[in-house]
DNA sequence: CTGAAAGCGCTTACAG
DNA sequence: CTGAAAGCGCTTACAG
């Protein structure tokens, strides 16, 4: 028996007799026979390995999506390469040329804060390696993309206090040129004209994704002359802030005060009070960005229709921004 | 020039002339050649690869240690394959026969809790594949490994409620037959011995690392003839149970009860009042699993001497146990 | 249904 | 200092 009927027997090869098979298994089991993958991507051009670069695996949110998207791959037979690159553009560069080097099947990318060139992302496309991004997308690139839905995420929060019957509600953002932190924005503004209310700009204070900053946008929007009873906040670290901030100040929560903030953070359930957010369905947003890139591995075309997926934040109402219930 | 000459040029071969290594890296540069590593590979059996096998990554404590695998790794050229076994031993099998076939250079891997049989492990072994335990390890097995110090950080959070004055101090521990949480038991019992407190059985909980087992080992104290004023918990979690059925039952921490948990997860710091807890300094523990992976791969000698490393926990003082500062 | 042969793209011992 | 040749362990088109 030579090796290419091995291979053949191994790999359920149709034209292989079920007897040789039953054989060669047998042979395989017993001597602990561990088919060489590097010697098989080698000649077949197909390592079954995926590349996912991501700024830091410490940090709940990535090691969530990795979550997602390692499970789905070991269903289809892929392994996972993960690199960081500490938003830092220098190591995603770096981390894109070592997937290169390794012939990787696919990449996954949430790109770092700090990338406005692209030249290493359309080399992958120059190359015809299948390249999904998911969360921080670059614009413009026309690549298959998976985010979430932060324009009705913050509309759905916005509306919520509203409901709530807050009357002044305030919006502390993240960076406004990154476009997840616009789009919040811009749902926040969205919900405040379907309710008629005027648009007031010191109400919007532009943060820094920090505890740091939700406490000052906070003292900030405290000593307006007209201060807000609500806040919707772009994400959860924010949120965070303006309670401690509100503590210190002696505010009371929900009751005095609203606040509604944005990723259902660890920590969000367990402050007190606990923290309304959005939930972005992270293991989901991990398993649609292995889908999209499988999907495009696996098609014969190079044309792929649906190659943008939108995530739907799901609203998670707890004690601080139920007035209603309380009062 | 032949293949040969651009391989040596390219990886700095000492017998190469300066001049031939320039023409080559210029030309290499400006036709982006980048290297197939699987070819390489396959002739020089190493690939420069390791796999890290967890039990999953969205849980902050792996993606912590992985963060600190991850770039160590990268310094040293490694790249890292992630699997999961989401706490099944079959799937912990299947990870280290990819591992296996992927030729890694080396493995770190923290066990599932249910792998109770080790012959995926030895047959590591007996292929002489570097392999390194962090967290949970196999007791034993003689394997290097990098765990923290359970018992000695155990002892300090016990002797700190002893020096804030408390008086009768419980322990909610974890499933005792996993040597992490006997080590925490282990260590609560040294100290109450060391300040010639008798131990008394009915302030020893087993509880099952969750909230609820918090809260439930928390009213089963109370109820007791004699109820402790301070609970040492096996971890935050549990410690978060606690802090939650206290303020059910209106009991003021830390004036009249203190608290201690183990881990300083990402909730700890927000809770109100924030929880003292012990440090378990992720990021080192994973850059040490990386250190001594490296000893191994480079040593020629086999004998490594040095193949257990102890991390220090780092006691974390926060609202819960400051009883003294406050009153 | 199985075998013989070529080849994936490197690296490295050997020769000069 | 550089080249020619072999070979890492598979897979696969071709032949029978």
């Amino acid at each position: 028996m030579t090796a290419a009927t091995v291979s053949r027997a191994l790999s359920d090869h149709p034209e292989i007799s079920a007897k040789t098979k039953d054989v060669v298994k047998e042979a395989a089991l017993r001597l602990n026979y561990n088919p060489n993958r590097i010697a098989s991507s080698l000649r077949s051009g197909k390592t079954h390995v995926i590349g996912v670069l991501i700024p830091t695996a410490e940090n709940a949110f990535f090691g969530s999506v990795i979550h997602g998207i390692t499970n789905l791959a070991r269903k289809q037979g892929y392994s996972v390469l993960i690199h960081e690159c500490d938003e830092l553009h220098e190591l995603e560069v770096k981390g894109i040329q070592t997937f290169i080097g390794a012939r990787v099947d696919g990449i996954i990318v949430s790109m770092s804060r700090n990338t406005l060139n692209y030249d290493h992302f359309l080399e992958v496309k120059r190359r015809n390696i299948p390249l999904v991004f998911f969360d921080r997308v670059p614009e413009d690139l026309g690549m298959p993309t998976v985010v979430i839905d932060g324009y009705k995420g913050a509309f759905l929060a916005t509306q919520h206090l509203i409901d709530q019957g807050y009357r002044r509600i305030a919006h502390i953002s993240g960076p406004v040129f990154i476009r997840t932190f616009s789009d919040r924005l811009n749902g926040y503004l969205a919900a405040l004209k379907a309710n008629n209310i005027p648009v007031e700009k010191e109400l919007i204070y532009t943060g820094n994704i920090s505890i740091e900053s939700g406490m000052e946008g906070t003292r900030h929007l405290l000593q307006l002359p007209q201060p807000p009873d609500a806040i919707f906040a772009a994400e959860d670290f924010t949120a965070l802030g303006i309670l401690k901030q509100l503590k210190n100040s002696r505010i009371q929560v929900p009751q005095q005060f609203g606040i509604f903030g944005f990723c259902n953070d660890m920590f969000s359930e367990h402050t007190t009070p606990s923290l309304s957010t959005m939930d972005q369905q992270t293991v989901v947003m991990g398993q649609e960005a292995f889908k999209l890139l499988y999907g495009i591995i696996t098609s014969d075309s190079s044309v792929i229709t649906n190659n943008r997926c939108v995530i739907e934040p799901i609203p998670i109402f707890r004690e601080s921004s139920l007035k209603t219930s309380i009062s």
